[in-house]
Parts: C-alpha cells; structure tokens; sequence
RNA sequence: CGGGGCGUAGCGCAGUCUGGUAAGCGCGCCUGCUUCGGGAGCAGGAGGUCGGAGGUUCAAAUCCUCUCGCCCCGACCA
C-alpha cells in the first residue's frame, strides 16, 4: 500500500481526551477514531491490526476444534427473559424496541442465543461435544465507558461455546481452551498471566482470565510466589489472623451521636477498626440476609451470593434497613436482629469485646461477644481479598500487580440449558441439560494492551504478528529519480514474496517522515535515500532498537525476507514449543 | 445516578468574570519561492450558524432559562 493512497491521520498532539498511551496512541497513530462516547470508527490502519489479531484467534480456534459462526447483534428480549438475565443482566444490556414496541437488546454476549440453537438442533448425545466460536461487535452499555477502546461500549469480541454430555467433556475442552489462549496471546507477541477469576453475571464456577500485565491496567491481580494468581474478586485469601487477649467483659451500650461510618464510630470511641463489626444488610431475591466483617475489611458480593445461591443481590436500601433493624442506616448490629440470616466472615474468630451497631439510632453496642451477645448462623469466606492477605495455596502475603484483561474462559455448567431448557438424551434415554462453557476473548482490547505494553515516547512498536504492515519503505527524496526508482523496485520485488507493505511515498521532508514511520510503529524500516544509494546500499532498521544496518541494494530483498522470518519465529517458535 | 469541568476553524487553545472592531493564536490545509537525512523558513490565502433552542438588550461567544454532547471523580461497606 502507498501511503498517498490509503487513509492514516497522524497527529503531532495527544487528543485532550485520552488518559492512558494507548488511547492516546491509536488516535495520534490514524488507527481509529471516536463517533461518540465509547464508539470508535476503526481506521484502515487500525482495521489491519484487528484482523491481525482475528486471524490468529481464528487459525488456534478452528485448531482447537471449534466451529466459526456468526450470530445476530439483536436478540429478541424474549430469549432474555426465558434466561432470567432480561433483569439480572443489569443497565449494561442495551435494551432497544422495534417499530411494533417488541423488546430487543443488543447482545453483550450470545450464551442465550447460542443456547436457543442447539436446544433447536441437537437431540443426541452423539452429536456432542459441540463448540462455536464468532467474531463479532459487541454491545455493552457501559456505566462510563473510557481508556479508549480498553473500556469501550461497542467492541470486537470473540466468543465460543461448548456443550457436553459430562463433566469430563467440559473439562477437556475447557483445557484446549486454555492452552488455545495461552498459544494465542504469545502469537499476538503479548505476555499474559492467567488468573483466578470470579465469573460475575456470566455465572459458572470455574473460570480463568487472561491478563496483560500493565501498570495502568483495570485489574487487581493479587499473586504469590508459589504461582497462585487471582483477579481481587476471584482470590480465595486468607486474612492474617487477629485475636485479642482479653476477658469476656460486659456488654455496655454507649450513644455514638452523629457517628454512622466506620471511621467515625472507631475514631470517636478510640478503638482500631480491626474490633468492630461491620453488620451489611443485604437483599438476596426475596430474603434478607446480614454479613458480618471485620471493621476494616469490605465484604465480597460474589461471595456472598455464591454462599447464599442468590440470582440477584443488592444491598438492602435505608427503608428496608430500617424495617429490619429499627435503626437508620449506620447503626445496624448482630445483637437482636431478627428475622434474618446471620451470616460471618471468618476475620471474625478469634475476636473479644468488639463494637457493633445496637440497632437504635445514635448508638453502638461495646464489648460485645459472641455466641454470648448473638449467635452467627455460619462462618465463611466473604471478604474481598487485597495485598497483605495470605494465600490460599501456600500461606505467604500475597502481592498486588495490576493488568488488562484479554480473555475470560467461563465452566458454566447447566446455568443456561437449565433455565432455557436445552437438553440432549444420553445413551440411556434420559433427556439431560447440556453442560456449557463459555470463553471470551476482547479483540480490540488486545489491539489496546498489545500498544500499551509496546510502545516508546515516538510512539507503538508492534509485534510483528499484529503488525498493520510487516515493512515500511521510506525513500527519503521522492523527486529524486534513482530514490523513487529503487524504492519501487523493492516495493515490488517484497510485494511478490509476499510481505505486507506501506510505502511512504508522501513529499514531505525526511524528519517528518520519519516522525510518522516512528509513530505508527511499523516493525521494520527501510529506507531508500541518495546519500546511501551512492554507496549501493539502502538502509534497514528495527522500530525497536536504534541500530541502522547499511545493506547492498541487490541483497535488501533476502535480507528483509530473513529478518522478518527471524522476527516472526521469534515470537511463534515460543508458542509452538509450548 | 451524584459531584466537577468543558463545548469557539480539521486538531490543540485564548477570548466569557467586566455585553459594544474580540472572531483571534498555534498546528494542520491551499498557492508561491527558498529549503530538503529526524515534525523547515518566508510571503500570501481558504476555513467558524462561537454545541442547540428560547429569552434579556439598541447590541450577546460573553448575561438568564432550558436542552444536547463530551471528559474527569465518586456511587450506597452501616
């Protein structure tokens, strides 16, 4: 391609509207441009990235045994309901109506509708097991979208579906997966750490997600040594135990005017935050259930509805509080609640004389015990992990790195063919759900991560596998016969052996050029200019070092085909070795 | 959803408080000359319903009301 004849506005200027280099970078680079908030127009520059990253996605999926479709953006707000996530979805499910006021929403994920074709199409155990895959714009609705295309609303995403007959069926694709996506993210040149995740509204028990590691990331990755690594979500932490050496002393009721935060209460009685408890009234479906924590740690939603086998979880608003508890909303306690379940962080144990809430207004309860003052219906894990705490494999402090999540690969069990009844019969005759799995990559956000973890200050530095372009051809003096001539000539010459390849055939002057070469990142760089012509060479530069290799023109094509297989196979080779 | 900020030329901004030759600057764009190996110089030029609607006024980018959009922070931990 020539530059004069395709698309690529580059900016001297970050846009005011982009935080991290990334965005900055796409924009500034002509990759993509905003339409509106969260909604990009996509580039030819930008374009070729992405299908870049698709193809890889697509050569390790149809590797791996999937099957590629292509599902519809709108799905009919019935398939919704039938799954219950019409409601439970929550505002990022972009709901639409038709001319006939039919409900519609626009599909953030395509478990429901992948789910209505199988139950339509498959009777038998034999056919199984089946996995899908598409490539295909999504539509999240995001709260705030932001970051560019790390947090867009619409984005290109890849998902596939599996269904089984069994356990061990799901368990197995479940691991091609994982090792598809490890493959995947290495020959997108990018490092990624899988990690314990928590499933969210997609439901499932077991999942992983793949994260870029980036200072600027979205995601708390708590890891230790030994190799455990969850999202702060996911992590199954053990707090560092505290217990206090103490008598039983009596319980005392005191007036805390005013005091209705932790940090109030605590900062007004002069007690550590570690010797209250914190009493959160939540909803789950039509019950109310309380959590007790640990005053200076925060509760983890996930847990609590996976403990309590809840669809959907809210905490309790201030009418509610007050209902259940007698008190507004900042002094509610376990002592004399009634009519709700009581359940406990395990930080709890080992705790004597501590301060909760005493139900009345303006009061808190002191040197409570327990079961003495009430009595705590069961201990769990329900807190949300974070740096400091121990891990759960081994016992030592667990670290905090942040990173860009990539992938997400979901067990979903019989979540969605239970709901939508989508069954199978097994060779015994019994009409059974399918057992589902479910695995996500985020193309765009890749793109994203891929420019944040290569990038320096002149701009991105792509891998070579999701390059737009393999090369550049820079011939520095387009007026100058023998530099155009030359530079045609490799143009063509590299364009039969089958690079891809951007010539920057503009009239503009050498330095800025070479400012554009530098921004858009290119992998490699040649240039053709009449000071080196003199001498028969023509000069070849990595976009990721500073070395310039002076070359005989008639020996540039071998020596640009062997340095891109060499820089090729060395990001592929990893991968074929794993 | 709450709070804050911003909408003026393709991009980045000043001007708004104090209404009146205040429609301006830089980059980019067009023309010409010079220059030509890391975002050139000079000269000339094109380009704006000042986000939109309504109002106040002799007069509105500027004041008032409404509205739309964008950005940032926060979002119930008792």
């Amino acid at each position: 391609m020539r530059w004069t004849e395709t698309f690529i506005p580059t900016h001297k200027e970050d846009p005011t509207e982009a935080e991290v280099i990334s965005h900055k970078l796409m924009v500034r680079a002509g990759l993509m441009r905003k339409l509106t908030s969260g909604v990009y127009t996509y580039l030819p520059l930008g374009l070729r990235a992405i299908k870049k990253v698709e193809q890889i996605v697509r050569e390790e999926m149809n590797r791996a045994g999937a099957l590629e479709l292509l599902m519809p953006i709108l799905h009919p707000g019935e398939l919704w309901q039938e799954s219950g996530r019409w409601d439970l979805y929550g505002k990022e499910l972009m709901k639409v109506t038709d001319r006939h006021q039919r409900n519609f929403a626009l599909g953030p994920t395509h478990e429901e509708v992948i789910t209505d074709l199988l139950r339509n199409h498959i009777r038998s155990y034999r056919r199984l097991p089946l996995t899908f895959y598409q490539i295909q714009t999504k539509f999240r609705d995001e709260i705030r979208p932001r970051f560019g295309v790390m947090r867009a609303r619409e984005f290109v995403m890849k998902d596939a579906y599996s269904f089984h007959e069994n356990e061990a069926s799901l368990d197995k694709t479940y691991q091609r997966m994982y090792e598809a996506y490890a493959r995947i993210f290495q020959r997108c040149g990018l490092s990624t750490a899988p990690v314990q995740a928590d499933s969210g509204v997609i439901g499932g028990d077991v999942t992983h997600e793949f994260m870029v590691l980036a200072d600027n990331g979205e995601s708390e990755i708590l890891s230790c040594e030994c190799g455990y690594a969850a999202t702060r979500e996911g992590a199954r932490s053990l707090i560092p135990p505290y217990s206090i050496e103490e008598k039983a002393k009596p319980l005392e009721k005191v007036n805390t005017p005013g005091a209705h935060t932790v940090e109030q209460v605590t900062e007004f009685l002069n007690v550590d935050a570690k010797r209250l408890i914190k009493t959160i009234l939540y909803r789950c479906d039509d019950r109310v259930v309380a959590v007790l924590i640990r005053g200076d740690r925060d509760i983890n939603e996930a847990k609590v509805r996976r403990s309590r086998e809840c669809a959907k979880l809210e905490m309790a608003t201030p009418e509610e509080i007050l209902k259940v508890s007698g008190a507004p909303v900042g002094f509610t306690g376990p002592v004399g609640l009634k009519g709700v379940e009581l359940i406990s962080d395990k930080s709890l144990q080992g705790l004597v004389n501590v301060v909760v809430g005493a139900n009345e207004d303006q009061a808190h309860l002191i040197n409570t015990n327990f079961p003495r003052d009430f009595a705590i219906d069961s201990f769990e894990s329900l807190h949300m992990a974070q740096a400091g705490d121990l891990c759960p494999a081994c016992g030592k402090p667990l670290t905090s790195r942040r990173g860009i999540e990539v992938g997400q690969i979901f067990k979903l069990g019989t979540k969605y063919s239970t709901s939508m009844r989508a069954t199978f019969l097994d060779q015994d005759g019994r009409e059974l759900p399918f057992i589902m799995g479910c695995y996500g990559i985020g193309i765009t956000r890749t793109v994203a991560a891929a420019i944040e973890q290569y990038h320096d200050e002149g701009g991105i530095i792509w891998p070579i596998t999701i390059a737009p372009y393999q090369l550049l051809i820079l011939p520095l003096n387009v007026d100058d016969e023998k530099t155009i001539a030359t530079a045609e000539q490799l143009y063509e010459t590299l364009s039969e052996a089958g690079l891809e390849i951007l010539m920057d055939d503009r009239d503009e002057r050498a330095g800025f050029k070479f400012k554009d070469a530098d921004l858009i990142g290119i992998p490699l760089r040649l240039t053709v200019g009449e000071k080196s012509l003199e001498e028969g060479k023509v000069e070849l530069k990595l976009r990721r070092d500073d070395q310039v290799l002076k070359i005989d023109q008639d020996k540039a094509v071998a020596h640009v085909v062997k340095l891109i297989h060499k820089e090729r196979s060395a990001i592929e080779n990893v991968s074929a070795k794993k």
